[in-house]
This record gives structure tokens, sequence and C-alpha cells, in this order.
RNA sequence: GGCGACGUAGCCAAGUGGUAAGGCAGAGGUCUGCAAAACCUUUAUUCACCGGUUCGAAUCCGGUCGUCGCCUCCA
């Protein structure tokens, strides 16, 4: 069964057939580096990442390309707000956009092309477009014709004619056609500049990733990404120029994710209602924003809460608590086995299930509903086991259970910290906000232990609830009381 | 105005013609001195609404209402 993509020039899931046998070639639109990322790109980076370590596990050779847009009308403004040096703010970005997506265990691409390390094939693209008529110089800028481009609006499914242009774009005198883009953009004295058979300029957006992906994927590729903002105009653009050039297909399928919004409006620097990655890493970790981000499929808007952050975290800790338990148990012996057939098909089959829910559309809901529904058998054969003398094929399906559940979790990025370490830490972490420390809870737990041999149970009842008051709660278990930290 | 997406329990969310996954929250139970955690059971005769196709529809078709996005920089 080949895995199944949603395509967005087509408007239909496509099996995925790469041009080169088992070798995809994915082009994905990085950042343009001028501010801290924000949760937006946190789910555009997790996506890809997914959808790459997924390719990868399939069996696929992936070579993937992620630019960094770091010359850029938005960078000049905002450097020259700041009064730094464009260059100096893009690299800075740049940085802190490492920073961020390290934290958040991103894999690095194979290739992270920046835009101002590729003007000469930005400039030769440029002037094979005007070679074919395609594209002429007005002023000092060069433009794209869009109407010598048969096929404009083929992506984005609109036409040149409905467009109302000019309705929101300034109209532009220098344009033949008021939706004709800017290839090349003379520049301004003070602005960052190149020298160009046009004058001193610098490129425009669309063109980097047109020159950028050919010089490293070729002419024709398999995957192009990016969020569902950047279908018009900015892939639309980047396929007229591509295919204007070369007379090929340019990427053959179209992947873009859906918005984050907050509050179910979309975030947006004019709203200023946006969260960035690292305020949100203040408060919760890496694996639970990849938990949350992955909650739903990849192109439905995902609304962004504190709630729902709550939530994917408390189901994280569920299934690390889970891992933790299987981690403790003892080597099983000759026991009966407790776990009934349909559970143990359940377990069996985990991996099966999942890739078929991979393999439509990369649904990581689906698949996570999987994982937890393994991680249900799981807990209930724990519960199921006798205190001694477990059946090792009990204990063996548990650990092979538990290892399956964790390399596909992995899949998504989730689950990779040692399940006792993550509860040690997290404990540690929730501890610094409460005036106690641990020799001191774990006095009072003595005292309480000592009064519940005495069945004094008022004093009992008393210490845990003083504790409990600390946010520390209390497990008794056969082999003594154990202790958490609640929020 | 043009184009597109979506509307499933209290909330989030899967389901791509065969009789509603999963998560969070809630209720009852097992366990416990009582709790907690875990487990078990339970919570949508019903998928915005109205028609149609079909033996059969949340799923396909038509219409209505509602929400959102793109058409400007944007992940």
């Amino acid at each position: 069964m080949p895995i199944k993509i949603y395509n967005t020039l087509t408007r239909k899931k496509e099996p995925l057939q790469p041009i080169e046998e088992g070798h995809v070639k994915l082009y994905v639109c990085g950042i343009t580096s001028y501010d801290f990322c924000h949760i937006g790109h946190a789910r555009s980076f997790l996506v890809f990442d997914m959808i790459v370590r997924y390719l990868r596990y399939r069996g696929y050779k992936v070579t993937f390309v992620r630019n960094f847009t770091d010359i850029d009308d938005k960078i000049i403004k905002r450097a020259s707000e700041q009064n730094v040096d464009a260059r100096e703010l893009a690299d800075k970005f740049i940085e802190e956009f490492y920073t961020d997506t390290d934290r958040m265990g991103i894999l690095r691409p194979d290739l992270e092309p920046k835009a101002t390390e590729h003007i000469p094939e930005m400039i030769a693209l440029v002037q094979e477009l005007i070679g074919k008529g395609l594209a002429y110089q007005s002023g000092n800028d060069v433009y794209f014709r869009v109407d010598r481009f048969d096929h404009y609006g083929d992506l984005s499914g609109r036409k040149l004619e409905d467009m109302q242009a000019g309705a929101r774009v300034e109209v532009n005198e220098q344009k033949r056609h008021p939706m004709d883009f800017v290839l090349w953009k003379g520049s301004k004295p003070g602005e960052p500049k190149w020298a160009s058979p046009w004058g001193e300029g610098r490129p425009g957006w669309h063109i980097e990733c047109s020159a950028m992906s050919r010089k490293y994927l070729g002419e024709t590729f398999d995957i192009h990404g990016g969020g569902q903002d950047l279908v018009f105009p900015h892939h639309e653009n980047e396929m007229a120029q591509s295919v204007g050039a070369t007379g090929k297909p340019f990427a053959n399928l179209w992947i873009h994710h859906g918005f984050v919004t907050i509050r179910d409006e979309k975030m947006s620097k004019s709203l200023n209602n946006f969260l960035t990655i690292r305020e949100i890493l203040e408060q919760h970790q890496p694996e639970a924003l990849r938990l949350f981000i992955f909650s739903t499929q990849y192109r439905n808007p995902l609304d962004f809460s504190e709630a729902a952050m709550q939530d994917a975290e408390t189901g994280l800790d569920r299934m690390y608590d889970c891992l933790a338990r299987i981690a403790e148990l003892d080597n099983g012996g000759e026991g009966a086995s407790v776990v009934s057939d349909k559970d143990r098909e359940k377990v069996d089959s985990l991996r099966q299930r999942f890739e078929h829910a991979m393999d439509n559309d990369f649904n990581t809901a689906q698949a996570l509903g999987l994982l937890f529904d393994a991680i249900k058998v799981l807990n209930k054969t724990i519960q199921a086991l006798p205190p001694k003398k477990a059946a090792a094929t009990d204990i063996d399906l548990l650990r092979s259970g538990g290892t399956t559940v964790r390399e596909l979790a992995g899949i998504m990025g989730v689950l990779q910290q040692d399940p006792r370490e993550y509860i040690r830490s997290k404990k540690q972490r929730r501890l610094e906000d409460i005036d106690l420390t641990v020799d001191e809870i774990e006095k009072m737990i003595q005292d309480r232990t000592r009064a519940r041999a005495e069945k004094d149970w008022a004093t009992s009842d008393a210490i845990r609830d003083r504790l409990l008051q600390h946010g520390i709660e209390l497990q008794d278990g056969a082999d003594g009381t154990t202790w958490d930290v609640r929020l």
C-alpha cells in the first residue's frame, strides 16, 4: 500500500510515487528571519519533521531542503527600525531559530540554503525568464508577466480575472498587469544591494525558492511544502517562475498545513495575538507541544489554548507512567497468561494499524488514538498481573508492546525520554514551585507510616492533608507509600 | 465580489458507503483503614438543518444556515 498524500495542486489524495525510486526530494519554505518563531512556525517545523521521519521509517531516502529567507523587505524594515544592519538582524534570528528548533528536537534538514548565498542563481533565472518573454525590466525592477503564463492560478485555483487586482494591492505604475510580481527589485540608497544586469538591487521574495530548489533538487522534484497561507501568492508565483523557465513540471505534490489559531482567530502581527515558541516552552515541555500539534490532522486548523496544552500534558504523563511501570517489571516465570486473545491481537497489530493511519495523508490524530488504545491494554495487563509469578509471555508482551509504542511515538518525536527519568525530572520541576524539600516530605511520610501502623488514622490523614495543601499527593501501595507533585 | 475549507458527545478529535476510534472532563464500581493512582463499566439510536441517490450515508448529490481562511506581508 503506497502512502497517500493530499495534493493541493490536484485537490485529491494521491499515492506518493517519487521520481527516483525510493528517494523523496522535499523542499519546504523556511522562515524569513526577522523575529522570534511563533507557534504557527512550530506547527510547520513539526509537521514536516514528522513527515520526514515517517517517510524514512517507511524506507524512503529523503533529501530535505528548507531555506532561510535572509533578505527581504521585512528584514530591511525591521533592521532600520532597530538601527542595526540587515545582515546582522537576519543572522541573529537564524540563531534564535536554531535555539527553538533544537529545543523541540526538530531534525535538521539535509540542506538549509540561504537566499543571500544564491544571488547568481537567481539572476540567471531572471535572465532566462526575460529571454523567454515572461519577464520585463521596468525602471530598476524586473517583473514577471502573469498574462504570458497560461497556467497562472493553477495551484491556488483562481483565475486572473477573478482576483480583483488592485482592490487590496496598490497598483504599481511600473507593472504592465496589476498582478505582475517582482523578480528583482532595484535598491534605494542605504538598502542592501547586489550588482545585477538591471542595476544594483535585491531579489524578489519568490525567486529564491525557484532558484534554490532547482539547484539542489532539480527542475522537477517530488514534494513542495509550506503553510496554507503560502499557496497564494508565494507558491503560485514560484511555480510560474520555475515552470516558465524550464518548461517542465515543478513540484509533483504540494503539501500545505493548516493554521494555528488562538481563540479561533488566526495569529497575525497586526492582531498582536501571536505566541512565540519560547513563551510556550516556558510553561510546557516540548513533547507536550508535539502531542498537541499532532492531535489533529495537519491540514485542519488547530486552536491553541492553555486547556488544550494541559490535556496534552496529562496524556503524555499517562503514557510515560505506563512505560515506567513496564520498565520496573521483574522477569516473568511460568505462571498462566492473563492477557485475552483480543488484547494480545491489539498489541500485535499496533504497528500495522499505525502505519495504515499514517499512510492516509499522515493522520497523526488517528495514529495517536491507536497508541493510547495500546497504552490502555498495557495498563490493563500490568494491573491484572499476579504480584509474584507473572507469565513470561505476558512480560514479553508488555515489554515489546512498550518498545513498539515508543518507537512509533518517536515518529512524532514523542516519548523519547527515559520514562523513569521523565517522571523524576517532572517531579523535580514541580518541587521547585513548592516550599518543601524532599527530606521534609519523606520525614512526614515516615511519621505517617508509623501512625498508620498504629492505626492512628486521624494523625495519618492529617499528615496527608497537610502534604496535599503543599501540592504533594500520596499513594499508598503494597510496597509502601509513594508521592507525587500535583499541579 | 471571487476561490476554498469546515460544522461529529461538556471540550478536543478520528471516521474516505456497511451500522459512531481515541484523549480530556464527568458518573458508578474494583482496589484502599479512608484516599490517590491504575483498571473495569458508563456518557452521541446519532454525526448543523432540509431533501435526494442507495438494500444501507456522518460518509455520495442538491439546497439552507453557521464558522473560518485565502484573494495584502504571513507558517
